[in-house]
DNA sequence: GTGCTTATTCTACATTAGTAATCTAAGTTT
DNA sequence: AAACTTAGATTACTAATGTAGAATAAGCAC
């Protein structure tokens, strides 16, 4: 049921949903205009491509225009994550180049072994 | 200097490039014809517009049309690392999510943890 | 219930990417 | 040198994305 391909503007539609839902089309405006200068046309065309993508959904036909996730952010992460690969030769050395970017600390590396852990003992 | 985006698709010849270079028109194509059904002209035009793009340069005009890259694998892999965490909320989502998927192994978070004292030590 | 505001739908236009054909120029073969 | 093969340039078509306007419908304010 691969999730369909969620653009760069898209995204920071999503990102707000997956922070507090449901929310309004003008909540989103309001959030998104805080970083964006993004036209309300703009906006608008973005929250309805999601929709037709099937990844958010207004709570009810013509009711306050509340729209929710129908997508966590977790799974499209490990969705995405699945497709970023391709760009790097390895897991590794897109790791290694977080490290080299400064966008992986210490801390996280030793969470990451921690994690790895459980992950093992979940799936035995 | 930005690297200029380079799509899925011509990221195919850059890998080709990176593994050995010089490289004809011809050897790229031979090269890719054992892993797609591209067309000739689709090839050529992947090579063009890396040429275009400034990544990719012929050895000399009308020569043998060599091509060398003008980009290193390292180079565009940090370049990349940064649009790409665009994607996810932080590295450590991201990295969680190549665990979770099985594309971060055991091995190589102890690689991370080296690579990462080795970094720290490179700049004080 | 008339007007203002907002949501929904539809349409649009530029750019990039994937895919490819055509035309021309140059090199290779015989 | 005529034919074949290839490289390079130009052009094209489609889908996705970023960006946005226009038309329509519905809800709210007074």
């Amino acid at each position: 049921m691969a999730i369909k391909q969620i653009s760069d503007a898209e995204l920071a539609v999503m990102r707000l949903l997956w922070q507090e839902s449901p929310l309004t089309l003008a909540q989103i405006r309001g959030e998104l205009l805080k970083t964006t200068a993004w036209n309300h046309s703009t906006i608008k065309t973005l929250v309805f491509r999601l929709r037709d993508k099937g990844v958010i959904e207004p709570l009810d036909k013509y009711g306050a225009g509340q729209y929710v996730p129908l997508v966590t952010e977790d799974e499209y992460v490990l969705a995405a994550e699945k497709a970023v690969l391709d760009k790097f030769g390895s897991a590794k050395k897109l790791a290694m180049a977080m490290v080299r970017n400064g966008h992986l600390t210490d801390a996280d590396i030793e969470e990451l072994r921690d994690y790895f852990r459980l992950e093992g003992e979940r799936n035995g």
